[in-house]
DNA sequence: ATGTCCAAACGTTTTGGA
């Protein structure tokens, strides 16, 4: 792994729920080689830590921060040629064995928050009321974040479906844990509190999807939803240039159900 | 209720979670 000395002119901050790190390693690795992103959120790694696949992140010129746990849940954060520093692992209020849904790290004076928001069905029920908890302690971690004027992504799988345009049936979603009005408001109480949809600003009209589950050739059908989303503080938006999903990574051999999803921003100075 | 996929568990199948 070699430092770099100059800060590039953009940054890629990419986040992929992997759907199990080690199942789907030829997959990631596939991926980090083509997009070549900067800044990686992994989600569900389905690992414990001492089998997190170091040797072949750091292989491919990554550097790892991870946070796992026996068979569910587990987010890492891998940064090209550099070491992430961690800044916290868990949310304010979460006992020490809660599941592994939050990493954060320091890059290249970017404050990175990856995050793996619980699914939350069946709703009604006690899953999805843990859903909603986990929301409340993330606005108000996040709040603080907001109040200190420095760049922050937070990325990860927010399991909601922000919007009708981001789901391709809306009306069979209606009382789903992903799309009830309690988590749309859920996001769009962040946004209210200054976090930018980054993909959701470049694209404001478009259809985009970030997964496909496995069921009823889903992908196939384009029958998607976004639930993988790039929120940028305000010092972060004003730097962003570009967003997308690698939505052909879907298609590949033993694919996550889930595709990658990017931002580039440009340098601090502009 | 269904569909697919994965990983764990006293396990060459079943189960739960997504």
């Amino acid at each position: 792994m070699t430092r770099k000395s100059k800060s590039p002119a953009s940054l890629t901050i990419a986040t992929f729920n992997v759907n199990g790190i080690n199942g789907r390693l030829a997959v990631l690795l596939r991926w980090l080689a083509e997009r070549a992103p900067d800044i990686v959120c992994l989600q569900e790694l389905k690992a414990e830590d001492r089998w997190f696949p170091l040797d072949a992140i750091e292989a491919a010129g990554y550097g790892a921060v991870w946070h796992g746990q026996k068979s569910w849940n587990g987010v890492a954060i891998l940064a090209r040629g550099r070491q992430p520093i961690e800044t916290r692992r868990g949310l304010p209020g979460e006992a020490a064995d809660a599941p592994s849904r939050y990493i954060e790290a320091a890059v290249q004076g970017i404050l990175v928050g990856c995050l793996y928001a619980p699914n939350g069905n069946p709703a009604p029920g006690p899953k999805f009321d843990a859903k909603l908890a986990w929301f409340e302690r993330f606005l108000a971690y996040t709040a603080n974040l907001a109040a200190h004027d420095v760049p922050v992504a937070l990325a990860g799988d927010y399991n909601v479906i922000p919007t009708d345009l981001d789901v391709d049936k809306p009306e069979r979603w209606r009382d789903d844990a992903l799309f009830r009005p309690e988590v749309r408001d859920a996001f769009r109480r962040l946004t209210v509190a200054g976090w930018t949809d980054a993909l959701r600003t470049l694209h404001p009209d478009e259809r985009l999807y970030t997964f496909w589950d496995y069921f009823r050739n889903a992908f196939g059908r384009d029958a998607g939803l976004r639930l993988d989303h790039l929120l940028l503080s305000r010092h972060l938006a004003g730097r962003l240039l570009d967003a997308g999903v690698d939505r052909h990574v879907r298609g590949w051999e033993k694919a996550s159900d889930h595709a990658p999803t990017w931002v580039s921003v440009g340098a601090p100075d502009g």
